[in-house]
DNA sequence: GTCTATAGCGTGATAGAC
DNA sequence: GTCTATCACGCTATAGAC
């Protein structure tokens, strides 16, 4: 097969461009030891770049922070509803519940997004940072999806009719918590089952998280609805 | 009624001896912001106590958070195993799988606990400890509670004869992520139902978390066990 | 057992030369 | 757009007076 070759006198090293190189390196510390764990200069001297770049491109830390979030928020929410809307369509009850939870769980895991390799890693950061309750990551947080977990709900709410949708979000609040544990802490998984089990199989984990969440779900639409409740 | 009363000229201001007061401290502070984001100053500020008696009384920041755990670890093993005994009498086993997920529960929320009022202010530090990825934290964690675990786990299987282990370990692993999450994320199940539940409502997460807990194991049990998996 | 003083280093952020 | 130099501060940990 013929490719397009470069003259070699012509080739010039593609550094990747000084902005894009400090993203990467900052996401990917950041998955590993959150926003507080990682110093700017860590993430100038991994991305090899001047730590007066990380400033001059990005003003504060958490500016950067902001700008990670700009590039995953939208494709991630964006690859969530495609698959809730293809879970729409499904008419058995209980076979769209369980699609439409894959479609929350899928995005968050996937490394395949377009951007940078990575649901994994972006939901990694999440993770961390809403436990670490640092109030500059905190308000970069909230508005970025709470939108789309509202679709969700909706959606489930139309799977288990007989639910209430207190008990429904609930649930979804404890799939979230599930979810970036399991992210964070699989090698848990590992130590406890002796090996036997891989907390870093996320074809597996995805499978076990869809099955009891929507476990959990339907059982609340099984069980008649309290008055008034 | 009448009672002792300490004369106006001995009482001494019964100022907390001030080992006890750091740990206090510390320990409300880190169940905020996890290990990182609290500094040794900011503890001894916070205790009335000079930053050289941290140094003194705990050697290092990470043996400060070694004598937080030792503190808690024991009672709240032990008040653990209480309820999983007191579980374990329980003949149906439906109900005796709600009391063994409950017995795993109450405990980390409990705030009555003996030290320092409280069990979930502890909790939350694991929390978050758990997410930070501190090096120096994970192997003080790593050990605690993985005995304690082991027990339940088995207790469970015991409720849930046909199920697969490694499915009954994730579901494990779950409660615990849901359960971290809900104790320092609390605030976002108020935001996303607009205000109409609670996620500070102890109790109410309590038995949110059991019922879905239960019901994703349950499911286990009824669905066929798929060959030598 | 408690305190002050300080060492030695890393932090986020800024100013200004090139 | 990139670099160096530097500010002001916070950090953990230590040494030694009281």
């Amino acid at each position: 097969m013929q490719t397009t070759e470069i003259p070699v006198h012509t080739y010039k090293k593609p550094r990747q461009p000084t902005r894009e190189a400090i993203l990467d390196a900052a996401e990917l510390l950041m998955s590993q030891r959150g926003f507080n764990g990682v110093s700017l200069r860590e993430i100038a001297r991994e991305s090899d770049v001047n730590l007066g770049s990380v400033t001059y491109h990005f003003g504060t830390k958490e500016k950067l922070l902001a700008a990670i979030y700009d590039r995953h928020t939208k494709p991630m929410n964006q690859r969530r509803l495609e698959l809730l809307s293809e879970a729409g369509r499904i008419t058995d009850r209980k076979e769209r519940l369980h699609a439409i939870v894959r479609a929350f769980v899928i995005p968050a895991f996937s490394s395949q997004s377009d951007v940078a390799g990575g649901g994994a890693r972006f939901t990694r950061i999440r993770a961390i940072l809403s436990m670490e309750g640092n109030e500059a990551a905190r308000h970069i947080i909230a508005a970025s999806f709470d939108e789309t977990t509202n679709l969700f709900v909706d959606a489930i709410a139309g799977c288990v009719p007989n639910a209430d949708r207190g008990s429904i979000l609930w649930r979804c609040h404890f799939l979230l918590g599930a979810l970036y544990y399991t992210l964070v802490n699989g090698d848990r998984i590992d130590r406890l089952s002796g090996g036997m089990v891989k907390g870093s199989d996320h074809d597996r984990a995805t499978e076990e998280l869809v099955r009891a969440t929507a476990a959990a779900l339907q059982e609340l639409d099984l069980t008649k609805r309290k008055a008034g409740f």
